[in-house]
DNA sequence: CGATGACTTGACTGAGTTCAAAAGCTGTGG
DNA sequence: CCACAGCTTTTGAACTCAGTCAAGTCATCG
């Protein structure tokens, strides 16, 4: 019962997949929800010996990357506050799920997650839906990196996140004064989602800065004064 | 019966989704099957006013296609025999599912199919784990794309293509003596896969070739002279 | 304060694109 | 059988965007 309260307090509550389950299920989930918090850098999934678990993002973002054997690592997804994380039914995932910045998060152990999945459809279905957007995207995303210059697709992913935090300030005051927020990703880890160099990132940084489509700030601090100029950079957006 | 029989028979039985299913379920999928052949170039699913269908691949390749806005093609996913092509929950889907060759499938309509989906667990489940497969898979994809060079590039797609054809033909000879077969997709479409053009798709043939690892015959011909080195090219393999 | 790590800027290089032309292949019709 | 048109593929040459290497700046923290 507190746990179903709580819940219903919840910031992510209208769009995570829970809001998409039949009150039975929801109950069911709440029972095994573990409400964690973890710091950046810590692995959520994937790597050596670590037990499975799921997660739905409550605060801050998820970086999938893709460890090269050359040393290398290719971030190939990102994910945000209300959305699922994990990879069901195998135990060694190809790629490692790391916190990119301080999470919050609702942590499910991997079996009992699992076991829930087997008896209740909705969940399942649920998780599924969630899985094809996530493949649609990827794809979409690919489509963005094999074709597109370095300016579209640095404007590309500042437009991908700058609509994740214009959602979540709803009040449409922000989209005149410009939209202001900390970056979830270092240089580093934007070049890595982007398959740039980082040099080439902070270039293309440089470049929108002079024309005056975005201002950063002390340390990740970043404004975006013209949207849809950034939008125009990006040619071809991919929308969330 | 009949269609069971004839389900038994199937090349691609022993790999495809269909072979995870229930006896009860297999029957049920029979009873709604048309074997259908489709030429080259037409398209499976997406684009406007397509009804839905879902189909399993028996023979041939599916290109799936990102059209851009600006006209061009971004080859984005590929399907091989015994997998499954189709997107549901959706009506308009982002993408395009066109027969890159000429074409054997089992296809069934999107309503009868999703509403099989809906009362047979374990379809819904055998579907969600291809799809999680797919997911995967793209991820390694992109990052490929991202990171390698075009001689990288262009090995690891026929290593991905000649290792279909040996999977096919198991017969350990054709691992000696060289692998030997047409290629499913024409330069441009390579190159849309790649994330190059098609001169430099043309221009990394010509060096595999002078290399000895590779001989072009007459229209899509293809052999692999040599699939170690070939590996070897593509660095960090995508394995399928 | 100096040390450490993240970011920026500069100069040069090179892989891949672009534009252009030639060469092969396929099918048609005289 | 050859000539031709229409296509795909190959090859050539010039250019350009992003990568590479190397300093230099800035922020944070012990």
């Amino acid at each position: 019962m507190t746990l179903r309260i709580r819940c219903q307090q919840c910031s992510v509550r209208s769009c995570a997949p829970c809001s998409a389950l039949t009150a039975a299920t929801a109950d069911q989930l709440a029972r095994i929800v573990h409400r964690r918090r973890i710091p950046a850098g810590q692995i959520l999934y994937g790597g050596p010996d670590r037990a499975k678990t799921f997660s739905i993002i409550v605060e801050g973002v998820v970086k999938l990357v893709n460890v090269q054997p050359d040393g290398s690592n290719q971030i190939v997804g990102l994910q945000f506050p209300s959305e699922f994380v994990g990879r069901p039914f195998v135990e060694g995932a190809p790629l490692v799920a790391e916190a990119a910045t301080d999470l919050e998060v609702c942590a499910f152990s991997g079996s009992a997650f699992e076991t829930l999945m087997q008896t209740h459809a909705d969940l399942e279905r649920t998780i599924f839906k969630r899985t094809l957007d996530d493949l649609d995207f990827a794809r979409q995303w690919m489509s963005m990196i094999a074709r597109k210059t370095a300016e579209e697709r640095v404007a590309s992913l500042l437009m991908l996140i700058a609509s994740k935090f214009r959602d979540k300030a709803r009040d449409g005051r922000q989209a005149v004064a410009g939209l202001e927020f900390n970056l979830p990703l270092s240089r580093t880890e934007i070049a890595e989602c982007l398959g740039l160099r980082l040099e080439t990132v902070s270039r293309q940084f440089a470049a929108l800065k002079a024309e005056g489509i975005i201002t950063t700030g002390r340390r990740r601090g970043l404004k975006v004064a013209d949207m849809a100029a950034l939008g125009e950079r990006a040619q071809g957006l991919v929308h969330a």
